[in-house]
DNA sequence: CATGAATGAGAATTCATTCAT
DNA sequence: TATGAATGAATTCTCATTCAT
């Protein structure tokens, strides 16, 4: 048989999966997903708008796909810092400390991805993803309740809310230029802190 | 044979500018701005996609200025609450508890009037709403630093991540149905009060 | 109120229609169903491939239409001759006579409407017609059968069968352009005649 | 080094390409000529699309080539059964039988082979086949009328007419599934036995 | 030589905007 | 003046064919 799939041929494939979702998410970092067209990220990726099918078998899968890569990076990351030794109040500050700081780099990408609507297939990927997010804040909310540093409350509000402070409070200042995005990211998370009932 | 606009036709053509507003209003609570097509305003006000466009010279612009009534509206009712005779933060969470009030009434229209992303014209308009309301907020936390019942932090941080608790608090429970309104409004008002530093 | 729909503008509108459907069929008649591109039939009609679509709902429904109207037509044709006060079987070879004569000035089209795969919506029509038809042939061969004009025999095998004679013996002159149109057309009369067993 | 094509080699090569043909057969049989794709092809082959394009040099040599081999085998058998000992007319039936079982049995492929067109390349080959196959049976009744059996008539008409009524005939019982296939070849039979003047 | 990934022309459909009536 | 039919650019997705490996 003169023909085999050789491992630089598996790379080349896989690595321009990897260029169409990384040309995907570039996209929706520039034009967030209402200027996501099939185009633009085949000219991004260097690949012709059949390639991006031949991965993806349709455009909202492609974004979902994106989404969900997108979001087990950054929930990983968070995840990781929910779980250290630290007291349960600490480590949430933490997490929104470590969530605020990638949003920041991450631009218009991290707002999209959290609250730019598509299509059913993408809301729903984005849907899961900010129940996780929220849960896993909920669950260091309800491990201060339970040790007796925060308040009784509602923690899977308190979560969402954290998310939604979070993200809202970087829009401007990463329009504006204003603030110095350290001391906005320690804003961030004393106000968070303090939300819950923490001591900041 | 001289052409002269009569008041009753001045008065015809505000009518239906307003319906065409109003319209436009429904259209995106019902489907957001993904769905928001002119002949489907048009029609919800009963008049024709040519009539749309004697009143307004785009979409955009449309779309642009439905937005601006709605969020000046919104701006008032608020701005009301936060000069009553009591103390900052009292005023403060009762602004929050009335903002998070009308936004679970106006179901989806909040959400995509603060963030959904329609093109820039809009986004300007959005933009400028949300400077406007974390900037009432960012009063009402100067108040209260100043009166000494607030400790010192930045209150535009803090006005801005008010807006996105808010808003990403209601969101899920507006989709789950699971809590109370009243309940999750109250929630939502103490989470943000502790998170200037109030006493809850 | 300055504007009326005038009955000018209804008949332009409907002249539109029906250009659209006459443009519809035009191709199929050139190209077949395979050819039928919604670009043909508007640059065929004059107008636009939006203008299409105001009209019709989708590439399907306007075949279908066409399809529709165009077998309709055929039918009443057919079915007012099977009514007449001669015997089963003159009427029978009438019928025969005068579908086969109108499906030869038919061209292609005929053979389309008949047999051409396209798709579903289309093919319901196409199925739908061929049974109406064939229950007409099955009809005056059950009437020579209870006339005793005609030996006991399926009807509507024959009815299909008949259907199919026609316009597989008018495909190959057609082509070749080789016999007399009236020969054939008497030639068919015959053999559908003589083959549910009438004196020829 | 020289190249040299060993047997082996070309007996694999002969192999696939009749695994090709056979694909191709099946795929017709299944979706018709309509949903004939390359791809289909090849995977029913168990080879690349590639190697489909080593074989032929496009999508309508290759369709084309299949519906000459399968024309061609259904024609040799039919024509077996057309010189026997038998008189004309018994012949013909005899054929017409053969032709109706087989294209029972043959599903939607007679019918795609006979009438679906694809495009003009293959067109060709059915237009051929049609024309031998309609030779055929005019040579039967050429034969019955020298024979003095069969009326005098036009037997290329008649031989064309005959594989029109037993193809359509044979359309809706398999769609409906109404009536018993033998019954139903015998019916068609008898049908053209008569259509051509002979003895029911 | 066989493979199958890549290409890219093309087809259906949508909808903001215009303009004859 | 108000209307709403017409326009046509834009977008997604398909599939025959090619060619690097």
């Amino acid at each position: 048989m003169a023909y085999r799939r050789t491992a630089l041929m598996e790379a080349r494939l896989a690595a321009d999966r990897d260029r169409i979702l990384v040309a995907a998410c570039d996209v929706v970092r520039e034009a967030g997903f209402a200027g996501a067209k099939i185009l633009a990220v085949a000219a991004g990726a260097g690949v012709s708008t059949g390639s991006v099918y031949r991965h993806f078998p349709s455009k909202s899968a492609l974004f979902a796909e994106m989404l969900r890569e997108v979001c087990a990076r950054e929930y990983a990351v968070a995840a990781a810092v929910a779980v250290t030794a630290e007291p349960p109040v600490q480590r949430l500050g933490d997490v929104v400390e470590v969530f605020a700081h990638r949003s920041l780099l991450g631009g218009r990408l991290a707002y999209a991805v959290i609250v730019e609507p598509m299509d059913p297939e993408v809301d729903q990927v984005r849907l899961d993803a900010r129940r996780e997010l929220s849960a896993l804040f909920a669950g260091l909310i309800d491990e201060g309740i339970r040790a007796g540093e925060l308040p009784v409350q509602n923690p899977y509000t308190g979560g969402a809310a954290i998310i939604g402070a979070v993200l809202e409070g970087l829009v401007r200042p990463l329009q504006d230029g204003a603030l110095d995005p350290d001391d906005l990211v320690a804003e961030l998370r004393a106000f968070c802190v303090r939300a819950v009932g923490g001591a900041a």
